[in-house]
RNA sequence: GGGCGCGUAGCUCAGUGGAAGAGCACCCGGUUUACACCCGGGUGGUCGCAGGUUCGAAACCUGCCGCGCCCACCA
């Protein structure tokens, strides 16, 4: 038993100071494996697979934000009693990776090309040893829980292994094919980008009105006139359905090419004629291929103008402008530049507007898959958090193009696909000897790798064992939730989707749960461009790990984004802190935490109340964790609701009233204090396991110095099987009123708060029985002294009103009277405005019909309390000595 | 062009049909033996605008205004 004398708070310093504790305690932690899952153990799977950060990142406060909720659920469900993994990584990262060595090496003066493939490559795989994963360091620093002996790379052998087999399989089963299409190509990173990697801007271009003779088009791309092929007119255009079939000369060239009808052609735009360049427009390439066009290719992969003449060498935003000076020379500019906002493709890696480019590629065949995807959600194998943005989802798996994965670079999964000399395709699982088709032993692999997103496509699963059927498979798949932000739901989750219907049997994931992102204090998206972002590590370092995690969590609504402050961090470190102050405080008082809690006689209303409440809190937690079926509306998730829970009962509920009536009996000895002792234990046992999952520092160094437990990481988490008490709430609430009443009365008449007065306590029976048993409470809260239960107020005190109490107090003559008539006219006022306000809606004949019964009987009470105001008021005023 | 969301106190946001809330900021008071990273008290809102439904609307419906995000092969 510990008690106030042996109490180990010496070794706490009155101020919390972070950077002391949280390194060790989470070497310790790893240490002793606490994070390590064990696939062979009979306790349920609880999984979570991080989102592997790209391995040329750092820690920014998107990841603090996820990885504190996520470090939330697992903790919560390890402490449940899960075997909780939450399993670690990082991605390789193709183009990025490529791009930040590639920097490297023209700082020396060389290419990669100097180097050589597999020059290159050694060169990467030692910058990623050297400065790769400088993240995984920093998870460390946000205490994230992860299991670091199931660290994986989507680069690492059995991943690749992964990769290489998947492909095999949807190779033979026609979900992946090769095909010469106009992909989004970036002539700065010389290779092919999906969709997804382009980001549309809205520029302001200008919009040219060229003659093709009989027919005038108009175009932002005057340039790419060289490689027309052709002239679309829709089919019913009377204006040029006389011209359909006949040939115009193309300026510049000398080529002829043909009016053709096409029905994507939209009469309303421009003049209603299209330049048809189907080499370097995907539209353009549709209409081609309707319509047999050959396509010309003008640009080489720099985007440099390849057609002999006097345009050869041009860079495409320079032969834009000499192209147009040509045809004006020519005087086929019709109508001259007109400003014109268009959405433009950008390289998502480097910003270089991105070029169409017809070329040769893999693809995947996303159709049948992605229906899948969306059938998997549809009928709840897996659940979207919130709802709402389940739509998103939909909009993108419904309506999903094929998939580009080839990729022109070095850093990548090598696509496993050999070609023989007579073009023979061979696609093994194990590299081969020989064509698969005719034989031949001259093989060459294809040059190019996978997008990278193929790789972290397969993560539940791959980084599990697959396609092995490893423990670790069969224990932790599929995994629980997958948590990310809102932004990148429509690629990966949809790919992991994918992927992992095609080759499991079941979806990767039950829930996904989407958060926000983060945004500064006043609500601007956080991003280096902008100078808004901040290193989550500064803040760290100056207020402490559960700090930021605290406020970010605090701020965390499901779907919405976060705003992060100072300010909010400062807030958060003051909450640590006062956690802190508190805990020394029940262990300088001798709380204990040993056996049994005291029978609910011999309790004092305080007792009862804090229990009845932490029971109720502990209950709203888990509710808020884990939704609420049963009534149908929450969805669970809502860390934001567990911090401001927490928070608020812990500092507005413990600490500003518990601990103050605790200090009575607590000072009083014996056995009262014995038992509040050991209610104040429970309580701080309670709360430092129900904070651990949000701030797993402060709550480890309080809750082992309180309990002498090894460790909060295993503790159990706390049940809400404390008896709810509605008796005790009320009769502290009843006081709470009533010493708050009294203390702004002192406020207002300026009393200083050394000054105890004699206070006398006129009630109802019910209530002055109530108030009488606490009597030395209301004095030490209220700074009174002789508080007594009487029947009438000694003439010439002043009063104080409360629900169902009034309090005299003897101000010997010191009160202000101007300020306390001052107040009373303005109650006055105020009553007087209630009373009327609820006598109409009372008057209103539909109000008692329709109204439910507990609704009336309230407005009732409303009335009379407003009359019983009005007529204490106005006797008041009169009794109020002149001035 | 399509879709989604938001507009509540100075700021950031809770509140989904029954008396307008929190944190921060601000003002007043405080050497109260856990904590000044604190304690006590207080000011502050025709809940974007206009209609409608309802006995009752911040919440539900319609329109408008203003922001934001996502998607898109409108040359």
């Amino acid at each position: 038993m510990t008690t106030a004398d042996d109490a180990p708070t010496a070794a706490l310093p009155t101020q919390y100071t972070p950077k002391d504790v949280e390194g060790p305690l989470y070497e310790r932690w790893v240490e002793r494996g606490y994070f390590t899952a064990d696939a062979g153990s009979t306790r349920p799977a609880y999984t979570i697979v991080i989102p592997p950060p790209n391995v040329t990142g750092s820690l920014h406060m998107g990841h603090a934000f996820q990885h504190t909720l996520m470090d939330a659920l697992i903790r919560r469900k390890r402490m449940l009693g899960y075997e909780a993994l939450w399993l670690p990584g990082m991605d390789h990262a193709g183009i990025a990776t490529q791009n930040v060595v590639e920097r490297e090496l023209a700082g020396e003066g060389l290419s990669r090309h100097d180097l050589g493939r597999e020059a290159f490559l050694e060169r990467v795989w030692k910058w990623k040893s050297e400065y790769g994963g400088r993240i995984l360091g920093q998870m460390r620093r946000l205490g994230d829980g992860v299991d670091w002996s199931r660290e994986r790379f989507t680069m690492d052998e059995g991943l690749s292994r992964a990769v290489r087999t998947i492909f095999v399989r949807m190779y033979a089963d026609g979900l992946i094919y090769r095909a010469e299409r106009i992909i989004n190509w970036c002539p700065r990173c010389l290779t092919a980008l999906s969709d997804i990697e382009v980001e549309h801007r809205d520029l302001d271009g200008e919009l040219v009105s060229i003659s093709y003779g009989p027919v005038t088009v108009a175009t932002t791309r005057v340039e790419t006139m060289l490689g027309d092929t052709a002239v679309a007119v829709h089919p019913d255009d009377d204006r040029y359905r006389h011209l359909v079939g006949t040939e115009v000369e193309l300026p510049l060239t000398g080529r002829h090419i043909p009016i053709i009808a096409d029905e994507h052609v939209d009469p309303e735009f421009g003049t209603g004629a299209v330049k048809v360049t189907p080499a370097h427009d995907p539209n353009d390439f549709a209409i081609g291929q309707r319509h047999g066009l050959a396509n010309i290719t003008i640009m080489d992969e720099r985007a440099v103008i390849t057609v002999p003449g006097p345009f050869q060498g041009l860079d495409r935003f320079e032969a834009r402008p000499a192209v147009t000076d040509a045809l004006r020379e020519l005087g086929l500019i019709v109508a001259e530049k007109r400003p014109y906002q268009h959405s433009v493709g950008h390289c998502s890696r480097c910003g270089t507007v991105v070029e169409p480019r017809l070329s040769l590629q893999w693809f995947v065949n996303v159709g049948p898959l992605a229906k899948k995807a969306g059938d998997a959600v549809r009928d709840g194998r897996t659940r979207i958090v919130p709802g709402e943005l389940a739509k998103r989802y939909f909009d993108w798996v419904d309506n999903m193009h094929d998939w580009c994965i080839s990729r022109q670079l070095w850093w990548g999964h090598r696509i496993p696909v050999w070609y023989c000399p007579d073009g023979h395709i061979t696609v093994p699982e194990t590299d081969p000897t020989s064509c698969g088709v005719c034989g031949a032993a001259e093989l060459t692999q294809d040059e190019d790798v996978l997008d990278t997103w193929f790789s972290s496509g397969l993560w539940p699963f791959s980084t599990l064992g697959w396609p092995d059927q490893t423990p670790d498979l069969l224990k932790f798949y599929p995994t629980d939730v997958l948590l990310t932000g809102y932004d990148i739901i429509f690629f990966w989750v949809a790919r992991m989707m994918m992927f992992a219907l095609y080759a499991m049997p079941d979806t990767p994931f039950t829930t996904v749960a989407l958060t926000g992102l983060v945004r500064d204090g006043r609500g601007r998206k956080m991003s280096k461009s902008s100078g808004t972002a901040v290193d989550p590590l500064e803040w760290m370092d100056k207020y402490g790990t559960d700090a930021l995690r605290f406020a970010l969590a605090r701020g965390a609504n499901p779907g919405s984004d976060v705003p992060i402050a100072e300010e909010w961090v400062e807030g958060a470190r003051n909450f640590t802190n006062k956690l802190w102050n508190a805990t020394r405080f029940a262990l300088m008082s001798g709380a204990t935490i040993n056996g049994e809690l005291p029978a609910y006689v011999e309790l004092s209303t305080a007792d009862r109340w804090i229990l009845s409440r932490l029971g109720q809190v502990v209950a709203e937690v888990d509710r808020a964790y884990d939704g609420d079926e049963a009534a149908g509306v929450r969805e669970g998730y809502e860390f934001g609701e567990v911090s401001r829970t927490l928070q608020a009962f812990a500092w507005n509920e413990v600490c500003d009233w518990y601990i103050e009536l605790a200090k009575l009996p607590i000072n009083r000895g014996g056995r009262e204090a014995e038992v509040t002792r050991r209610v104040l234990g429970e309580v701080f046992d309670v709360l430092l396991r129900l904070l651990h999952p949000l701030m797993p520092f402060v709550t480890e160094q309080l809750w082992t110095t309180l309990t002498g437990a090894e460790s909060a990481v295993i503790a159990a988490w706390p049940n809400s099987s404390y008896a709810v008490d509605p008796g005790s709430e009320r009769a502290v609430g009843a006081l709470q009123e009533l010493v708050t009443e009294v203390r702004r009365f002192r406020s207002e008449q300026q009393i200083k708060p050394g000054v105890k007065l004699p206070a006398v306590i006129v009630a109802g029976a019910e209530t002055a029985e109530l108030l009488a048993a606490h009597t030395a409470e209301i004095g030490a809260l209220a700074r009174l002294t002789d508080v007594t239960i009487a029947a009438v107020i000694p003439a010439g005190w002043a009063e104080v009103v409360v629900a169902g109490a009034r309090v005299g107090l003897d101000l010997s003559g010191t009160i202000d009277v101007a300020a306390e008539r001052a107040r009373l006219v303005k109650d006055l006022a105020a009553a007087r405005a209630e009373q009327e306000q609820v006598a109409a809606k009372l008057a209103n004949p539909s109000f008692a019909d329709k109204a439910p019964a507990p609704v009336v009987e309230k407005t009732k009470a409303r009335l009379a309390a407003a009359a019983a105001e009005i007529a204490r008021v106005t006797a008041l005023l009169d009794a109020l000595p002149a001035q």
